[in-house]
DNA sequence: AACTCGGGGCA
DNA sequence: TGCCCAGAGTT
């Protein structure tokens, strides 16, 4: 694909999503490194509704060791996934604790050794936390680059994220990454993506796919 | 590469 | 009801 072309897609994305920004509640480096862990497999959405409470009961790593694991359970309950992440949490918290000074570390290869941090989690925060330019590719992201052939069909999430990362300029990636997010959430949706309204369909392959024939949905005859 | 965890949102 | 969600660890 041509820089040119890649240029139009960031663009057009940028205008419908002008106001693209992490969404998940936080205020510090260690609450968004919380948020994020939380976030598996489900909204943003559901996750703020659990941080804004949870984020005025516990301040700091010591917070999160001082009450048993079933009481931070209950705590997150509402999300999904909860009882392995309440373990992260408070493996995370302890490893804060004593490897880091209770502080969230700034560098990709430390973070990624933390429990329950992986690769896209890393990236989140070293870019919103600490400034560093980083793309996370979640679902949305994956997604969206293979519909609008930024990426192969095939490719890995680590093949999607270099092939983002040379089509686009550095000072760009965290920016691109938000706006990416949100087009694939509210537009370039997983089930009913808004091709008839996409003003990238006639540069999409996969949106001009859907439109000669348009995904069936399942009906109950 | 496939599987598991898991309650909530949405059609 | 059934299916998916801004993942990571294990096998």
């Amino acid at each position: 694909m041509t820089s040119k072309k890649v240029r139009h897609i960031l663009d057009t994305i940028a205008g419908m999503f002008p106001d693209a920004h992490c969404e998940l509640n936080h205020s510090n480096p260690f609450e968004l490194t919380i948020a994020v862990l939380l976030s598996a497999q489900c909204t943003d959405e559901t996750v703020n509704k659990v941080t804004v409470d949870l984020f005025r009961k516990y301040k700091t790593p010591d917070d999160y060791l001082a009450v048993p694991l079933e009481e931070l359970e209950q705590d997150i309950r509402r999300i999904g996934l909860f009882r392995n992440k309440a373990k992260n949490i408070q493996s995370l918290c302890r490893l804060l604790l004593d490897k880091h000074g209770g502080q969230v570390p700034e560098k990709h290869e430390e973070l990624v050794e933390l429990p329950g941090v992986g690769r896209k989690t890393a990236n989140v925060v070293v870019s919103n936390a600490f400034g560093v330019p980083a793309i996370a590719v979640d679902t949305h992201v994956e997604r969206v680059s293979k519909r609008l052939g930024l990426a192969g069909p095939d490719d890995t999430v680590l093949q999607v994220e270099h092939k983002l990362m040379k089509q686009v300029p550095r000072d760009e990636w965290t920016i691109t990454h938000h706006r990416l997010i949100f087009f694939g959430r509210y537009h370039c949706k997983a089930q009913n993506p808004q091709c008839s309204a996409c003003p990238l369909v006639d540069r999409c392959p996969e949106g001009k796919r859907r439109m000669k024939m348009p995904i069936k949905r399942k009906s109950n005859k």
